[in-house]
DNA sequence: TAGGCCATCTGGTCCT
DNA sequence: AGGACCAGATGGCCTA
């Protein structure tokens, strides 16, 4: 099974990671080319004057009824050099309101297509660590963990063990802003204890899920979910020193399946944290703990969780 | 109050 | 011609 997936996805896998850190190396050059190239198309295609297609749209459709109003709005300039491209004709009434109703629905899409993007992005949220339906991760935070994601699970399978805690918050956290760094060193820094000593229940010591995004990594089967000790309303704060809203999900599922965190529908449950010992959570308001957690993950515990 | 984030509008460009 | 995509501008909301 591990030797099968690896098989299948170690490859791709591969390819993704090198192609992103390629990319991530080379960000600042292509960025500073592609302005370059982009100011040059510029300077080579920019019309001598501002008759752009739009505004020619704008002074040229619905031909019919005007034809009789059409004429130069520029013909008359005299000493003025004459514009290239298309002549203007009139705003007649009639134009102007064509021109509203074709504004309109222009906006009416323009807000459609986003609301899908946002609607993918959501989506997103829902298959990286640390999701909330309270408090969302801002887009481009959504955007660069999902990338740093990718790059950690590439990790994994390349080396086809488990990385040690820090070593897989620093990988997420990557060019993450401080509070985002914070919300997720928070979140797995509470599973710190399972992820150190809790292997899978089918005693693999790193398990492979049978999607790479059906299951967080680092986020382990618990069995003491059902404890009667599990105070879901203790333990962890956000960084804005408020406790986590409800549905943070770091933690994996209890019941031994996974969620289809790929599949757009998934909805992930509103319990917070809930895979974690009653004594992980009393450990997180446990100054010593936090300062024994700073020294092992080298993470400002301070502001992680204040 | 400044700064971050977001939704929306808008005009420009490209594609079918 | 019309739609999709993009980026800039703007204003609202929220938080530190």
């Amino acid at each position: 099974m591990l030797s099968r997936l690896f098989s299948e996805v170690l490859p791709d896998v591969q390819r993704l990671a090198a192609d992103w850190a390629e990319d991530t190396e080379n960000e600042d050059c292509k960025n500073k080319d592609e302005d370059h190239d982009h100011l040059d198309e510029d300077d080579l295609d920019e019309p001598l004057e501002g008759s752009s297609r739009a505004e020619s749209e704008m002074a040229c459709d619905d031909d019919e009824d005007d034809e009789a109003e059409e004429e130069e709005c520029d013909e008359n300039s005299g000493d003025k050099p004459k514009k290239r491209g298309p002549k203007k004709r009139k705003m007649t009434a009639a134009r102007v309101e064509r021109s509203k109703v074709r504004r309109m629905k222009a906006n009416a899409r323009e807000r459609t297509r986003m609301h899908d993007l946002n609607s993918a992005l959501e989506n997103l949220r829902k298959v990286v660590p640390c999701y909330s339906k309270t408090q969302k991760l801002s887009k481009i935070e959504t955007l660069r963990l999902a990338k740093n994601y990718i790059m950690a699970l590439g990790e994994i399978l390349r080396n086809g063990k488990r990385p040690d805690v820090v070593t897989y918050v620093q990988m997420l956290c990557k060019g993450l802003s401080q509070p985002t760094t914070n919300l997720v060193a928070g979140c797995l820094q509470l599973n710190t204890r399972n992820f150190l000593t809790e292997p899978c229940s089918d005693g693999a010591r790193f398990h492979v899920p049978s999607s790479p995004f059906s299951v967080h990594p680092y986020s382990y089967r618990c069995s003491r979910i059902s404890s009667p000790h599990y105070q879901p309303g203790s333990g962890a704060l956000n960084v804005r020193g408020q406790s986590y809203g409800s549905g943070y999900e770091a933690a994996y599922p209890p019941g031994g399946t996974s969620p289809d965190y790929s599949s757009p529908d998934y909805e992930a449950p509103k319990s917070r944290l809930k895979c974690y010992h009653r004594e992980s959570l009393a450990a997180v308001s446990d100054n010593k703990i936090i300062q024994k957690n700073k020294m092992e993950t080298g993470f400002n515990v301070k502001n992680v969780f204040s």
